[in-house]
DNA sequence: TTACTATTTAACAAAAGTGTTAAACATAAT
DNA sequence: ATTATGTTTAACACTTTTGTTAAATAGTAA
């Protein structure tokens, strides 16, 4: 039979990601969702079964996302240096838009005993290995390449996964806490790129 | 009316800090904790009467424990590289002992729109003052203080509470993660202290 | 117009989790 | 030995959330 779309589907999925990865409302129900996109909750049933296939879907798709940003910076075909400024900018910009995205996944992966593919791991070893030879021509301080890893990521994704603490303890508002994200990106890539 | 202490009370909140905290289990039932704990549910009600108080309790002491911890480093009569090397130290080894914690406390501050109170935000201030001269006499790269914060406490936390998906990405066992683990107290202090 | 699809409504069933109660049992303190 | 407290058991009521169904309505395409 022919379907029509209506792009009502891609709302409720749009809707749930923006509920549970920009706001952060980790325990939304169904009703939730189906109140903040203007449906009946009927129609959550209806397009995806169950709560639990809808939360499969948006956490998968947000996995590929990262993936994707992740990946196509890692294999860029660029020099280190603007290959790791364009990494943080593209990681950054993401994850202002999703601050929370990065923390669902990874709670979810925590739950779920999920394996990193092959594929990913390779593209993470080609990386490790621009980082060693970059270290060795003296342009990074010299460490575990996995540590330089940990290192970026942490400096790119925790500050905004703890915004709203943040702007309670330096008494920000909004826009000066924007303002200084954005600063992040050339300041991580001082700090780790001499 | 005197009552003896078993230290089933305690007992429960430590299992309950232990689920969220350290398996980082969120959505744990009363049932998973007093099977945890080994007791009947009915006890979490008798002691705690609702799931609530047990949660509110157990997050308040956290968020405390964190508080101080924080704190004591913060206001420790030591020169600031000292006081700094102190605060990753002891900051790192309850982080490892709890990686979920932070994120916890986090997750529930944005829930509850909780305020930081302003005698932490004091000494706060007093920490990034101390900041703010170490960089004038060149021991830390310039930048606002508020950033090199946030850069210590991304550094310090963020590896622990991806530290499932990272032993997946880097295909290494809880030991060696450990070790890692360890290495990124002095490893932190050199990204940041010069 | 007809037919088909999208969406809503309402009502209900089923499940999961929580809170309560009363009775029984265990055990340490007096 | 008695008493008070800690703990278990079982049963049940209540709430929240989820999933299902059938019928009604709206709108679009043929």
């Amino acid at each position: 039979m022919a379907t029509r779309d209506t792009g009502t589907e891609q709302l409720i999925k749009d809707t749930a990601k923006h509920i549970f990865f920009s706001e952060g409302r980790l325990h939304a129900t169904t009703q939730d969702i189906a109140d903040a996109a203007g449906v009946n909750r009927t129609l959550l049933n209806y397009y995806f079964r169950s709560r639990d296939t809808l939360f499969e879907q948006v956490v998968k798709e947000a996995r590929d996302e990262m993936s994707d940003i992740i990946d196509s910076a890692f294999s860029a075909e660029l020099p280190f240096k603007e290959k790791l400024e364009k990494l943080i900018a593209v990681f950054l910009d993401q994850a202002m838009k999703f601050p929370y995205r990065e923390m669902y996944v990874v709670s979810e992966f925590n739950r779920s005993e999920k394996v990193v593919q092959d594929a990913k791991k390779t593209k993470l070893k080609t990386f490790l290995n621009e980082i060693k030879i970059e270290m060795e021509s003296g342009k990074i301080k010299k460490m575990d390449p996995r540590q330089f890893c940990m290192n970026l990521f942490a400096l790119m994704a925790y500050p905004l996964i703890t915004s709203c603490l943040n702007k309670s303890l330096y008494s920000i508002n909004d826009v000066e806490y924007l303002k200084l994200m954005k600063e992040r990106k050339q300041l991580i890539f001082d700090m780790i790129y001499q």
